[in-house]
This record gives structure tokens, C-alpha cells and sequence, in this order.
RNA sequence: CGGGGUGUGGCUCAGCUUGGCAGAGCGCUGCGUUCGGGACGCAGAGGUCGUGGGUUCAAAUCCCGCCACCCCGACCA
């Protein structure tokens, strides 16, 4: 008889297999304080090596790092009106530091623009300093009244980007790019989840923007999910803090700012895209850990061959780990494994050393097949790239599969209902989008007909893209 | 902030209606037998029953207050 399952079927109740994978594959733990989310060791290490990745591309589209604090004056959130509207409910504050009332209430960061756009102005004189191309790595607080684990949290990790420009053109083009060449590329590319790209419309824009672009991606139950942001500013905030250069014929002009982030909400977004009943599925090219190499049993010469074995694939540029706990049953640990999704197992037991080879296993079809051990390390590096691809190919058929075109308000309920639906931008409209929202369907983004992103909404053939969202 | 619900070993929960020695499964520790898909046996460890009061000979159980958390909605990377 079959075990009963280790996690809640995704069909039975899909946000709680959600919560079931990130405890059984040691993801994370919610905080004692509410909201508040801890990262457990292999959940980090998959956030570090999204990190690496972004970081990767960040820095070839010409962007520095850079630290900004944690504190920032309150007075500098209240600069900006739309700014100070859209965060002003989500803030943290510190009232008291030192024993004693502080005379400013300081503001725990729900976002650095303006503490940035302060020292921006600080940096920029001529136009020789521009662009300013800045990037942090950080952690930032917003008091949301609803938190689920990576996908909403009151303090989470990301990446936030904030840039300078002589004009309004390379503002938006620097914006585009992210989204393009930093965003897009690394989500299709090593999280192999096939994100939509677009505008968003004026009631979903970032609270100051004068234009957000996004990539929203499909989760396994057809639900959307905003994967990261690229913000132009226009000059919303060089006016207030006073970002200012001075041109080649010696006159002062405002800088025309952007910013763009991604945070760990991708992790989430990476479990519900590609989990499946037996738990993650982790595409290869993200794997903190590619192949796990599993002795079964501590036989003669057992051990001695898995960790040969081991130090092959890591010669051969595998990420790969031994796993010799012989005191463990095999079983429990080829689940435990398939829990965390490691994307190849080589299991190595006697058996197979008699016959010159080892037993590999794909996680993402559960196909095992005997390899010869000569051939292992080829074996798994063509693995993984199919993995990869399969992984891709998946996602994107269940997208494809679960997007309807449609021509109505009514059609496009009922199609949110399993996916998205792709609605003309005409038909639909603020009042359309305003409708659709009393059923918790939004507008994900708005996107040309071939899936590019418009300069403008009121460009013809604007299709919007409607679902409901995480 | 509205509507619903729950607080009992690390986890999931039973026990509460009708008050009477605090339980189960999983996990954990030790020993032995096992080991090619979540092993089995035996022996153990571990809980001021969310919290403060009240009723009672006696409270996890009944009454009142408080706190926390979860789910559904509005807000949101």
C-alpha cells in the first residue's frame, strides 16, 4: 500500500500544499513577531543563488551597489503625495530609541527612494555625473495587514534600483532594460517561468511612479503573481529632493529618476509555478544543490564510489552533494530530496556497482534510468539542461493552456476563474478594470498584441491581461 | 477594521457536551533486527492544557476579562 501523501494534493487545497512545502522542504518558519518570515538554510540558499544571478545582470547593465540605512527621517516620506498616500498605512516608526521620545519619529525603509534620491542630489551636479546608476541589496518593512510566507511579509529581502537621468528617454529606456535584460532574462532563463511583461495601469502604478512595468507570472493554480517592478519616476522626485544637473549650455535641469526591485516573494513564486504533489521542483540552473548523490546502502566500497562519484560531478561543474547518512532509512531520504526538489538523484548501492553503473533519477518526470559510471558526468549535465527545458516547457504550456481571449466583462470573470484572460484595453477600460476588481480580478498588466510592452495605454490594440492575483 | 474560527509535549490533534490521576499519532533518545521508495520491536525523554480572575471538595473541561494566532474581505513587492 501507498503511503499517504506527504503533502496536501495541490487539487485538494492548494494554499495549504503551499504551506506544507515550505515546512517539509526546510524553506521557512514564520517569526514570533507577526508578519515576520525566517529563512531557513536551504531556502536561503536558493535565495542566495537568485541573488548571484540578479546581482550578475544588474551589474552588466552598467548599475553599482551600494548601502542606504535602515532609518529614514519620516519628514522625507511625506515629500512626495502619492508616495506618502501608498505607504503612509504600511509603515513602521519608531517613536522611541535611547530611553527616551525622539524629537522626529524615524521610519523603518518600506523602500528607499527618498533617503536615495537625498543623497542623489547630493551627487549629481553636471551632466557629466549622469546616469546615476545605483543598486542595493536590502531588507525592507511594510506593515501589510495580510502576510502569507515569501509572498507577503512584513519585512522582506530584494533588490531596489535607483537611477538618475539627463532625460526623460533614458529614464524610460534604462527602465525598459531592466525589465528586459535583468528581470525578464533571469526568470525565463534560470527560473524557467515564462513571465508576461507590460505596463501596469494608473490604479495598480507604484505609489510616485509615472509608469511601472512589470513581470507577472502564472502559479500552478492559474492565479497571477507580480514577479518584480521597474518604475519610471519622471521627476516626481528629483523636484522634491532636488536632483539637478547642469547641461552642456550651462542651464539647471531636473534629473527624471527610476527604480526597480525584485524581493524573496520570487521564491514563493517559484514554489507555486513549478511544486508539484511530491513537493519543489527546482530548476537546474537555480539549484543551490543540482545532483545529490545517495549511497543506499553502506556496503563495501559503496561509500568510497558515491563520494568518487561526487567529486567527478564537481569537477564536471555539477553543483552535486553527497548524501551518506547510511543510518537513515533510503527511503525516507529519496523523499526527503524529492520534497526539496533537487533536480537529479544518483542513487549508488551495490547492486548497481556490480553492473559498472549507477541508478539516476529526474525529479521533474520521477523517470529513473541505469547509467553506466564512466558516463555520469555527461549524463547529468545533459539532464540538467533537459530539465531545465522541461521545466520551462511545462510552465508555458500550462500558461498558454489557461489564457483565453475574450471580448466581455463576463467572459473574462469567468476565465480569471482558471487563468487569464486577455481583454482589449478599449473594451475594458478604468471603469471595466474598476468592475472586475469587486471580484478580486485585477489587471496584471497591459501588453501590445506579440506580448511587448506599450509606450502608453493609449496606444491601439492595448490587450489587458486580467486574472486574479497573490 | 468588519465576519468566522482556534489556542492541550517539537508537529497534527483527541479529551470539554455531562468537572474526577493529561492522552494518541508523527517526530525525538537508547538498544536490537532491518536497509534498492516514508522500516519494525522493546525501552525512554518531553506538557504550569494561551493568560488573569471566578465557581467548586475538585477545572483542560463551567463563568467573566484579556492576549495571541488562523481563515474570509478591504490594502499591498
Amino acid at each position: 500500500m501507498a503511503k499517504p501523501p506527504a503533502l496536501t494534493p495541490q487539487a485538494d487545497d492548494f494554499p495549504r500544499w503551499y504551506q506544507d512545502v515550505l515546512a517539509k522542504a526546510e524553506l521557512a518558519d514564520n517569526g514570533p513577531v507577526r508578519g515576520t518570515m525566517v529563512i531557513r538554510p536551504y531556502g536561503y540558499g536558493l535565495w542566495e543563488r537568485m541573488v548571484a544571478e540578479v546581482d550578475q545582470r544588474i551589474k552588466v547593465a552598467g548599475a553599482e551597489n551600494a548601502y542606504f540605512p535602515l532609518f529614514i527621517p519620516e519628514s522625507y516620506l511625506t515629500l512626495e503625495a502619492q508616495h506618502v498616500e501608498g505607504f503612509s498605512p504600511e509603515l513602521a516608526v519608531v517613536t522611541h530609541a535611547g530611553g527616551k521620545e525622539l524629537d522626529e519619529p524615524i521610519v523603518v525603509r518600506p523602500t528607499s527612494e527618498t533617503v536615495i534620491g537625498e543623497f542623489m542630489a547630493k551627487w549629481v551636479n553636471s551632466h557629466r555625473d549622469l546616469p546615476l546608476l545605483l543598486n542595493q541589496w536590502a531588507n525592507v518593512v511594510r506593515w501589510e495587514l495580510r502576510t502569507r510566507l515569501f509572498l507577503r511579509t512584513s519585512e522582506f529581502l530584494w533588490q531596489e534600483g535607483h537611477t538618475a537621468h539627463a532625460t526623460e528617454a533614458d529614464a524610460s529606456a534604462y527602465a525598459l532594460q531592466i525589465l528586459h535584460d535583468v528581470y525578464r532574462d533571469f526568470m525565463v532563463d534560470v527560473l524557467a517561468m515564462p513571465v508576461l511583461i507590460g505596463r501596469k495601469t494608473r490604479q495598480e502604478r507604484f505609489a510616485g511612479a509615472t509608469n511601472t512595468l512589470a513581470c507577472e507570472a502564472m502559479m500552478g493554480d492559474g492565479k497571477a503573481l507580480q514577479m518584480g517592478t521597474s518604475h519610471e519616476l519622471g521627476q516626481n522626485f528629483a523636484k522634491v529632493f532636488d536632483i539637478a544637473y547642469q547641461d552642456a549650455d550651462g542651464t539647471q535641469q531636473i534629473c527624471w529618476t527610476t527604480s526597480w526591485g525584485v524581493s524573496t516573494r520570487m521564491m514563493g513564486g517559484l514554489i507555486m509555478c513549478h511544486g508539484d504533489d511530491q513537493g519543489l521542483r527546482v530548476p537546474p540552473r537555480l539549484a543551490s544543490v543540482q545532483a545529490v548523490v545517495m549511497v543506499i546502502r553502506d556496503d563495501e566500497g559503496v561509500v568510497d564510489a558515491a563520494g568518487r562519484i561526487t567529486d567527478e560531478l564537481l569537477a564536471a561543474g555539477v553543483r552535486a552533494k553527497l548524501d551518506g547518512r547510511t543510518d537513515t532509512s533510503f527511503g525516507r531520504r529519496a523523499t526527503a530530496w524529492e520534497i526539496k526538489g533537487i533536480p537529479v538523484r544518483i542513487e549508488v548501492g551495490p547492486r548497481d556497482l556490480a553492473n559498472g553503473e549507477v541508478t539516476v533519477v529526474r525529479r521533474d518526470t520521477g523517470e529513473k534510468a541505469q547509467c553506466a559510471l564512466a558516463a555520469v558526468g555527461a549524463t547529468v549535465t545533459g539532464l540538467l539542461d533537459a530539465i531545465q527545458a522541461g521545466l520551462l516547457a511545462e510552465a508555458t504550456q500550462r500558461r498558454d493552456d489557461r489564457t483565453a481571449d475574450v471580448a466581455t466583462l463576463d467572459e473574462a470573470r469567468e476565465a480569471a476563474q482558471v487563468g487569464f484572460a486577455r481583454i482589449p484595453w478599449a473594451v475594458l477600460g478604468e471603469e471595466g478594470e474598476a468592475m472586475l476588481a469587486r471580484d478580486a480580478i485585477t489587471v496584471r498588466c497591459l501588453q501590445r498584441p506579440d506580448g511587448s510592452v506599450p509606450a502608453s495605454e493609449d496606444e491601439p490594440d492595448v490587450v489587458a491581461v486580467v486574472a486574479r492575483a497573490y
